[in-house]
DNA sequence: TATGAATGAGAGTTCATTCAT
DNA sequence: CATGAATGAACTCTCATTCAT
């Protein structure tokens, strides 16, 4: 059965022969492509043509315009949990795991732009993707893993007690998610920043979101 | 040729016969087509229909649906940037100003869930409007204003010093807009809230945003 | 409202300000195409091109093809229906009734060959229509006055008893559509035959069709 | 190049080897799937996937869909002339010879309604099939037959003198065959229906498609 | 102003057919 | 023989935009 429903993508392990691959070569040129023009702005013939296959091989791997988003966000948000997730069972404060996501995004931002884009552009707020399955589903799993850094960091008495661990996961999250926007869009540096600037941001960024804006008393 | 450019809507000062009542028909019936379906997703013809006025006559008051997008924006930024104008000018530090205009995005999308939704949703960030003239100028301007704000708390030693201005309204934004969409697909609270669990929200945003994740010392 | 679904497509008595003139020309040219090329063998372009509109009107009056199709069936049943119940309704015997059935189908061929090739290749055997609402209905409408017909027919005397209505309607209405189909295909006589072959062959088939229906001697 | 014509495709006397298993099962299977969503409304895929053949297997055996098509026809056309044959060449006047005609077609209706429904209702008339080779050959050749021993029953007395042979056998062929498409639809019976039911109707359609070409007593 | 019929380029999707293995 | 990935032309349907009234 050459049709692979995102979720289905890889049944066992991730061994090479399960994942083609015109099917990875696809999924990457998607990637670029929707980082490029927006997803409503690519033809699938721009996918094809940046994939170098042919037209219709999408639709072999791909139910349609949508499956390939939905794919596309998966692979993204998939990497991004698994990251907070070997992050969170790593050592270190719940403080320090909080910061170690914040800079993994950032780092991957620095690596791979495009990918980035997407996910902050096109999936994670439109609102066809805040309705459609698995996106919302990786979404919500995004915040739920965070909230509960924040509880578990409460409870050690690395973090103040007294906020809602879910207002606190969305704010990171969010401020998070804007610096980068801020970035892809040039307001705050570019992914051709050299290390140093980076560097600055990045802990920027740490400070403001765990630190918060106030001085300390 | 009755082309009106959005920015040129108002020629004169704001009175009442140079806004025509479908003209203000059509604008808000877009705002409420463009939350429901987003912009690639509904046709002239929703809005239109929305409106209760003829397919033919959005096309006399917008160039096109590009303008129309952007007339919605340009009603929508502006009212909020003169609240952070109103807020900023008025009495308070600037911690004060800033909670307060963290407040007042969390009413407005209790009283019109829909226009911010168009805001968070459509405009902010999609591709397409981040590289639109005036889109782009009011989103930038925005943040310049916070980004001002907190400059000046921070020579007023209101706010710590030490961050970099932009990066802490950009945090402050994403928060705030992380929030609001987190309680736009339901995972924080509904607009139809008791006004007591808005009014909790709304504390714990500003306390995250503000204060910081770690425990004052 | 644009679309006219085919059933609804004359609410009001026939007057011709309901019927825009172009959804004429479009149907008919769809009966004109449908007919040399068939159902599945013609684009939409090319009914657009031979009724001389652009494209999209084709799908501003029809849903879609389907409807289009449905349509054109609908109004050559529908002709067909009524001729049935005016000769009926005339005077003469119930043979003399079917007899005019024949010969106002073989007439009608020889006048618009193209409408009898869509009612009798396209429409009244594809199993798509079959199982289509109007479609379907028209056909056993059709059965069932002739079937009527020859159950008058056979209270008054005028036909063989003994024989199910149901069964002689449908041999005779297939009697009648395979001469057609052998004239279509060139086994029989062509619509540019004579007049005196024109009549030789109808009277042949009155002869042939009803033949078994005439009580024996 | 493994091509082979419908019309080669058994070459030799019918022995098995000639005619592979899967090739037969792709027939078949291509039998039951145009039955059952048509010829246009079923892909190759349909039918390798009914056969349970690989995709491309199909292609090893036919050239191309039209000639699947082609092939289904040939086979079914062919068991049918062949019964006519056997039973002009059998004991019996030439209206019991037409009568076994009747009957014979309406006893495989039962048995296989699959393949009389693509005969009928795909095959018989579409105005592709019409204008191809064999198909339309077929059909002729069915039409000759029964012209023919229309003639030599008008020849031997048995039947009424005066009738084109042509006429009367379209008249024939087309009493026959809408009444297995009235029962096709359901209008008439199923093949679900008992024995005894069936009975009625095979002589139903045998003495009104019949009671005509009679002389006059 | 106001209407909605008319236009047509554009994009998604299908699916018959080919071909390397 | 057998497989199914790969190809791309063809076609339907959408919808922003124009225009005559």
């Amino acid at each position: 059965m050459p049709r692979r429903r995102a979720s289905a993508a890889r049944p066992r392990a991730r061994n090479l022969e399960s994942e083609p691959e015109k099917r990875r070569a696809i999924l990457h040129a998607a990637v670029r492509a929707f980082a490029e023009k927006g997803y409503h702005g690519c033809r699938i013939a721009d996918v094809a043509r940046e994939a170098g296959v042919a037209y219709g091989l999408v639709y072999h791997y791909f139910r349609d315009k949508d499956e390939l988003l939905e794919s596309v966000f998966d692979e993204q948000w998939t990497i991004f949990i698994q990251a907070i997730r070997a992050i969170s069972s790593g050592p270190g404060t719940s403080a320090d795991h909080l910061a170690g996501v914040i800079r993994f995004a950032l780092d991957v931002y620095r690596t791979a732009p495009a990918a980035v884009k997407v996910l902050i552009l096109e999936v994670a707020r439109s609102p066809h993707s805040l309705r459609a399955g698995s996106t919302r589903r990786m979404f919500e799993t995004a915040l739920k893993l965070l909230a509960e850094q924040v509880r578990r960091g409460q409870e050690a008495g690395d973090l103040r007690r007294g906020l809602e661990p879910a207002v606190a996961a969305a704010s990171l999250l969010g401020a998070l998610e804007m610096c980068l926007t801020a970035m892809v869009v040039g307001a705050l540096g570019r992914p051709e920043a050299s290390d140093e600037e980076m560097e600055r941001v990045k802990q920027q960024v740490v400070e403001v979101a765990l630190g918060g804006l106030l001085p300390r008393r």
